[in-house]
DNA sequence: TTGCTCCTCACGTCACGTGAGGTGGC
DNA sequence: TTGCTCCTCACGTCACGTGAGGTGGC
């Protein structure tokens, strides 16, 4: 035996707010069981109040509102599963990312680390398979960690192929407007000849593309060579801005800055120290230098 | 030795999005060391790259910009890092509200627990030491905190006064509009004589002020009697929701609702049981009865 | 019948993101 | 000089909260 309600009992049964049990009216995510005709007053059942608590619950986790329409809409408990899961998931990466942001604010704060030493370095044209696309910010570190897999399993096929470590091309829009081009590539073990087709100048943003694969969206191209000033970071990817800001500082007092995306190199972590966030990553910065090779 | 930067090469050093930092200039939470008088171009320093990172980091962490900028103009460094202290404090609460959701909703997905038993009973009007205010549904745990200190304070002082587990009444528009009128009450030892001054008809959502102490906002007051549906709930209070349902269901189902307040006792946890988030709250919810007494 | 609840706009909040349309700097 | 960077509005986003002004239900 189901009674009604009015919104403001609903309210009350299921503690959320009369404006928040208005808004999942309209854009049809908890429609009463009844809305009277004339006088637009919402009448809801008593049956509704369980899917009303999970509603809450899944807000108090942040989940947004059409995702939630879209989990309760889930066809069969497996899909509706699936959805959940992920999106726990995503809030446990959540939370790692907020202890580690929590450690470095008070490293920041107690003075930071030492000042990692900056090398220069001339990088000639480069032969490389690699994956390539507009990444938004917050998605990166998954697009590369999928990019790699693809492009670990076309050398897979071309054994003693690879020729150097993971690497990455960042475009100027994906710092300054947090979504941009990034080029994932992994150089190959082999000599680019200088007359080859596709060759492009130093310092041009885009690698040329020699063929494209039949593996889906996997290209070998030639990366530009480039002048470079370059330093390593040791930590998580979220402290890259440290390295960023103290190559980019030296680059501005010391050096000419020159054109062209930002490389970032992912080395091996150091050896014995197998904690996560224990990452090395080079920052590759383009310069220009005075004196010429 | 402090170069200038373009707002989109500061971008770069510092990972905040030039939509970011030109917003950052607007609020005056980080203005660029120069402005061109005529174009109206941003220069930053490179000086003032660890002021953004800071910023970015705190921004990670979901800190207000208006509380950004305070931690920032704080006095000393004590101030400051009160502040931030402050801040993760709250965060680890969130954290913890995140963990105990994520169980809860786990909870309600796999079919809810047990029905708890409902129960009827009269209560009288009673004598207690109260504080009232206009709480904030986020704000309300650490509100009833406060307020019980306050009245443990004022019972110190009185001895062997208390005659009753602490409680609270919560009008309408606590639960409605999410902020509203809370009572939080230690009943007293003391029978509220029948033709006391003040006395209220019971379904009365005030209290009657008897007096106000001499301890700030501490008044001793007359609760109305009133017939409740009561249970009791084993848990969390973010899962006081259930605790609701249930009774409010019921009462809708099978009896009259009436006016007034809902109250909540807080009883002690289960004895052996000492962990955090084993309350045991007692829900009472207003009914008019047909049988009288 | 009174007043309390409910109704629908319309606008505000917060921290930017997304263009549009236009000028300055190398 | 070209085009790229930077500029300022103006408006959109997300999930509601905050009134205003008005009608229906007990």
């Amino acid at each position: 035996m189901s009674a009604l309600l009015t919104i403001g009992e609903f309210s009350r049964l299921t503690h959320l707010s009369v404006k928040a049990l208005r808004h999942y009216d309209a854009i049809g995510l908890l429609r009463p069981a009844e809305v009277d005709g004339a006088s637009g007053y919402r009448r809801y059942a008593t049956a509704q109040v369980p899917v009303a608590h999970v509603i809450r619950r899944f807000r108090d986790l942040d989940m947004p509102l059409d995702e939630i329409q879209a989990v309760l809409a889930a066809p069969d408990v497996d899909a509706r599963d699936r959805a959940i899961v992920g999106h726990l998931a995503r809030m446990e990466r959540m939370l790692e990312q907020t202890q580690a942001t929590v450690a470095s604010l008070r490293a920041l704060l107690d003075g930071g680390g030492p000042v990692p030493p900056i090398e220069y370095r001339s990088v000639p044209r480069l032969r490389a398979v690699a994956v390539r696309d507009r990444v938004g910010w917050d998605e990166a570190e998954g697009w590369l960690e999928r990019a790699y897999a693809d492009l670990d399993g076309v050398l897979g096929e071309t054994s003693g192929a690879r020729g150097g470590p993971d690497g990455a091309l960042y475009g100027a829009d994906f710092f300054e407007r947090h979504v941009g081009a990034v080029v994932a590539f992994v150089p190959l073990a082999v000599e680019p000849g200088a007359a080859e087709p596709g060759a492009v100048e130093p310092g041009a943003v885009e690698p040329a593309v020699l063929e494209s694969t039949a593996r889906g969206r996997v290209e070998v191209v030639d990366l530009p060579a480039a002048e470079l000033a370059v330093t390593v970071h040791e930590g998580p990817f979220g402290d890259l801005d440290q390295a960023y800001g103290a190559l980019g500082a030296h680059v501005a007092e010391h050096v000419l800055a020159a054109e062209g995306p930002i490389r970032e190199h992912y080395l091996e972590a150091v050896a014995g120290s197998g904690e996560p966030g224990a990452q090395r990553t080079e920052v590759c910065w383009p310069i220009r230098r005075i004196s010429a090779s």
